[in-house]
RNA sequence: GGUCCCGUGGUCAAGAGGUUAAGACACCGCCCUUUCACGGCGGUAACAGGGGUUCAAUUCCCCUCGGGAUCACCA
């Protein structure tokens, strides 16, 4: 009798579903892949803000899937109608695309593709029913009428006696509705919506593997958690369920904050007699705030959006091998031994994952990414630079792209002896560190050096002038310093100078620093012939005369 | 408050019963050096605390403490 409330209720809440599990069952078949094909997805949610953590996610299963030869997509988790911004599909698209995450199937810009669609979770609104009708028949779901109210109030009711929060055992006052009651506040339009009737406790505890953290032991759920919102759209549980189930998902990789709702979702799993996942909950990404770690936060942490990355011109591939140094330990020494080879190269496991919180670390960060930059050919960096320009720098793209040859010179200053310079750390900071190459951005920045006299300034800038050779090498152009230097009273040794202050005006030091200030604006610069023989003769008396009027 | 996760230097981290407890970034010193870098050498600096188990625990177990996540018709 039970038994035919529970059909009769089926359908009464799904009378336009005809399919069966069975059905689904037989559409999306078991994916024909080698052994040990992983196949693995991101989920984000279209709220227009993609976040770091959803690239640190990414990275993981594109490389799970696409090392072993199985699949990586990409299911659109629009299931919060209120939260959708327009064109966020497209943007979380592009923004993996830009980090060189590509999909083997799912939501695309121009239509999905793939034989496990839809990817997009509200087209698929009949396919969770389905199943939902499914659990209503078997007596484990049921409507729930019960106002935001109705349950703010039991909540503080829980509160005041200390107990548990939620929606279960005696708690649950829909649980047991007779057939008549729901049938009329149905047939009166009254909202609902569908619940989980969970028999599980929460002293019970179940076992649960995951591939990152090992064996886990949850506690079994008890509560009664939404299954469809009043809308008929499922909750993320649900979804999450249902759809990596028929798409045929591996491995489940996403952040901890899940880890809490993971009894929920095993749960699902074994009643709906399907076979778990694989579970990969990865650490959240936390920052230092003073001296406290907290998680990085959209509203003050600028890093947390990716787009950050593109604006302030962090090279992608910098952050895809931070990031890999972050999530496995040996990257980094792997990098180490093959500077040259291609990241794909590196076989990422699960095992070598830390399991603990991660820091953003802003200066290792920047660190890796003068790496990367160092290995990159100026021809390359040329190109990516001018790229950025053109977006963000309108007006220094024009200039630095006038002449292609000069442009990739001053990219390649100091990078070719032994002891390589490392200069590059961003484009944002490439625009200001290059620009005292290019006449029309050059401008003096700092100060000359105190222990010159504006007097000793003026000689030692018309000395050099004097004696200027372009033919010199470096070295004896260097001499000719020094020959000023020993002739206006300064140490031609910073040494000697350091040893016996009080017999020189200076050392050659501050010599050189006059001319590096005329030459480049700063006090600190890369080697200084270089430079004249880069931006010519002409802008360099240019220069030295401007400086001497002054 | 309940449940769960985590705890090795400032940071990221190797180590999985016996190690002088790696390495990288950061920091400091020295060297190289016309500046700043780069590079080289060296240095400061860690097993959260307390109980067990063991001949031996950073490593295994328990407790405490600390940090974090979550407790929505959000994902």
């Amino acid at each position: 009798m039970d038994n035919d409330k529970n059909i009769k209720l089926a359908e009464l809440l799904f009378g336009n579903i005809d399919k069966t599990p069975e059905y689904y069952e037989e559409k999306y078949p078991k994916r024909d892949l080698p052994d040990g094909a992983f196949v693995t997805r991101i989920g984000p949610s279209p709220t227009g803000f993609v976040h770091l953590g959803n690239l640190y996610n990414a990275i993981i299963g594109e490389r799970l899937a696409h090392q072993s030869g199985g699949t990586f997509f990409l299911r659109v988790e629009d299931t919060d109608a209120k939260r959708e911004v327009e064109g966020a599909v497209e943007l979380v698209i592009s923004a993996m695309d830009f980090f060189g995450i590509h999909f083997d199937e799912g939501a695309a810009v121009s239509g999905d593709n793939g034989e496990y669609g839809p990817y997009r979770q509200r087209l698929r609104k009949s396919v969770y029913q389905c199943y939902a009708k499914e659990l209503v028949k078997r007596g484990l779901a049921y409507p729930c009428f019960c106002s935001e109210d109705d349950l703010t109030a039991m909540r503080e009711k829980q509160m005041s006696q200390k107990l548990n929060f939620g929606y279960y055992g005696e708690w649950a006052k829909c649980r047991n509705m007779p057939y008549e009651e729901i049938e009329k506040r149905i047939n009166n339009g009254d909202e609902y919506v569908l619940r989980f009737l969970s028999n599980g406790s929460e002293d019970k505890h179940v076992e649960v593997f995951d591939g990152i953290r090992g064996t886990l032991n949850v506690s079994e759920n008890y509560q009664d958690f939404v299954l469809l919102k009043s809308d008929g759209i499922p909750t993320y549980h649900f979804a999450h369920v249902i759809d990596d189930h028929l798409m045929r998902t591996t491995h489940v990789v996403r952040g901890e904050e899940w880890l809490s709702t993971l009894p929920i979702h095993v749960q699902l799993f074994d009643t709906l007699g399907f076979e778990r996942p694989v579970y990969c909950h990865t650490a959240v990404l936390m920052k230092m705030d003073g001296d406290t770690k907290r998680k990085l936060s959209k509203r003050k942490d600028p890093e947390l959006g990716l787009n950050y990355y593109r604006a302030e011109g962090y090279v992608p591939r910098a952050v895809w091998e931070y990031l890999m140094t972050v999530l496995n330990s040996n990257f980094e020494e792997w990098r180490a031994e093959n500077p040259d080879k291609d990241i794909d190269e590196f076989k990422f496991t699960l095992d070598k994952m830390s399991n603990s919180g991660a820091l953003f670390d802003i200066m290792k960060f920047e660190d890796v990414s003068r790496e990367v930059l160092l290995r990159t050919p100026a021809s390359e960096i040329y190109d990516e630079f001018a790229d950025w320009l053109r977006e963000y720098d309108n007006k220094f793209y024009e200039i630095f792209t006038r002449d292609r040859e000069y442009s990739e010179k001053i990219l390649d200053v100091g990078r070719n002896g032994n002891r390589p310079r490392k200069d590059l750390t961003s484009w944002k900071q490439a625009r200001q560190f290059l620009s005292f190459y290019f006449p029309e951005t050059f401008e003096i920045e700092d100060e000359y050096p105190e222990r010159v006299s504006p007097d000793d300034k003026q000689a030692i800038l018309k000395k050099y002038l004097e004696t200027f050779d372009y033919a010199d090498d470096n070295s004896q152009w260097f001499e000719k310093v020094r020959t000023i230097t020993d002739e206006l009273g300064y140490a031609v040794k910073p040494k000697d100078f350091k040893k016996n202050p009080d017999m020189y005006k200076g050392s050659v030091s501050d010599v050189s620093s006059v001319i590096r200030v005329a030459l480049t604006g700063r006090t600190n610069s890369p080697d200084l012939w270089e430079i004249i023989h880069i931006i010519g003769e002409g802008e360099m008396r240019r220069r030295i005369e401007k400086a001497m009027e002054l």
